[in-house]
DNA sequence: GTTAAAATGTGATATTTATCACATTTTAAT
DNA sequence: ATTAAAATGTGATAAATATCACATTTTAAC
């Protein structure tokens, strides 16, 4: 397995960015606008799906809380990416949840409505099932790297991946808990790799926000390539 | 998160069971018969796809192959199952390898066909649709167990996963590599952990076959409630 | 049936990471 | 601005699991 960022994306956005323009303005005619403030749920495990979301602005994560209550993320999501709609599509309660990681703009299409769209936006069949296609090749390479990779080796990939979702702003503002729940460790370990972190040059330290510094070598750990 | 077994079922054979019969046979006319060896490969990591199969006979692992040699697995699809369509349906390389885990007798429908089914059979995208979305549930669950979960009860949890994959022969066959690939371990771990779960009666070893004797407590084990 | 290769089990040791306890810093509420 | 709560960092220790080496068993090839 070689690793690749990009095959940890899991390109949500392109479910509405592909459609045409009049298809694009079907689809939103259907929306309602919707505010999420930072740790409000967007949904939660076992709910019924109402509808689906787009993210216009923010950053969502999806994640799954263990009996002992310990959370683990699967994925950030973040603008223009369409959300909430797996377990609404197979007609089953959410198996993940959903919380804003900051305030977010959504927009939120209701479940009958969607469905209406699903007939009646020739396309929108096909590019969701591309986009879980995809996804599915992501969670395999997640899966390989969760159960496989030594902690070093996560926190540099997860960090690459992170750095992409806040491109936009240069830092990565995730919280250390859940950066910890993320890459599967204890938020402990996850600050004493940091420290070696930063003792290496590869990252620096802004009021908690991360700044790498060393992209190429964190790619190299990823790829267990220690130099 | 409470373990459910059935929520780390893919449930592909229902793609084709849930077609009309009219449909079926339709689909049916396009596939071909091919026989897989034990141990031959179905498609392959970076493999361009070109068609999808369907298991009449036998078993078949899709794993992802780690940097030092390591497989990860994630499935063992059954009689019944289609597989092979997630690349293929987003027009990507395979990001999986699938290998026979014992002698199988499948159908393949080439590429072509089967886009053309996608159009020809109404309810098809849909229901491909609908598989994928509950698929995406399992690969939540799934790297919550492998992220979280302490082996001894990842090791009982997948006993019981396996043995519905085996319910037909009573007993799991699996290889112990193989085994240990798929709870994400190292062989001599699995053996250690598999002596102890003998000599706690809740398993029984017969030939290198593992036969359950005590699913309630392997359920409540892989459920974190040890008495 | 024999032999070599592969698979598996076992013992010993090393390494990684978790856990616990507490100190320090940051954030939120007032 | 102050104070309490939450988040985070650090030290020490425990536990889990990997790794290495080798023995034993099983399987495959001839």
């Amino acid at each position: 397995m070689k690793i690749d960022v990009e095959k940890f994306n899991f390109q949500s956005d392109r479910i509405l960015s592909s459609l045409g323009p009049e298809d694009q303005a079907l689809f939103l005619s259907e929306a309602t606008p919707l505010k999420f403030k930072r740790g409000k749920l967007v949904f939660y495990e076992e709910g019924i799906p109402t509808g689906v979301f787009i993210i216009e602005s923010g950053r969502a994560k999806i994640f799954k809380t263990g009996l002992d209550g310990k959370d683990q993320i699967f994925y950030i999501y973040k603008k223009g990416d369409l959300l909430g709609y797996h377990a609404l599509l197979c007609n089953e309660h959410y198996e993940d949840s959903c919380e804003a990681l900051e305030d977010c703009q959504m927009l939120f299409i209701k479940r009958s409505r969607f469905e209406v769209l699903l007939k009646k936006v020739a396309g929108l069949q096909t590019l969701l099932i591309q986009n879980m296609s995809h996804e599915f090749g992501v969670m395999v390479n997640t899966i390989t790297v969760l159960a496989q990779k030594p902690l070093r080796e996560r926190l540099a990939l997860f960090l690459l991946i992170l750095q992409q979702k806040y491109v936009t702003i240069g830092n990565i503002m995730l919280p250390r808990e859940d950066l910890a729940n993320m890459i599967g460790t204890a938020r402990e370990s996850l600050s004493r790799l940091l420290k070696e972190f930063r003792e290496e040059n590869l990252i620096i330290i802004e009021n908690k926000a991360i700044r790498l510094l060393n992209p190429d070598k964190l790619h190299k750990i990823a790829n267990s390539q220690y130099l």
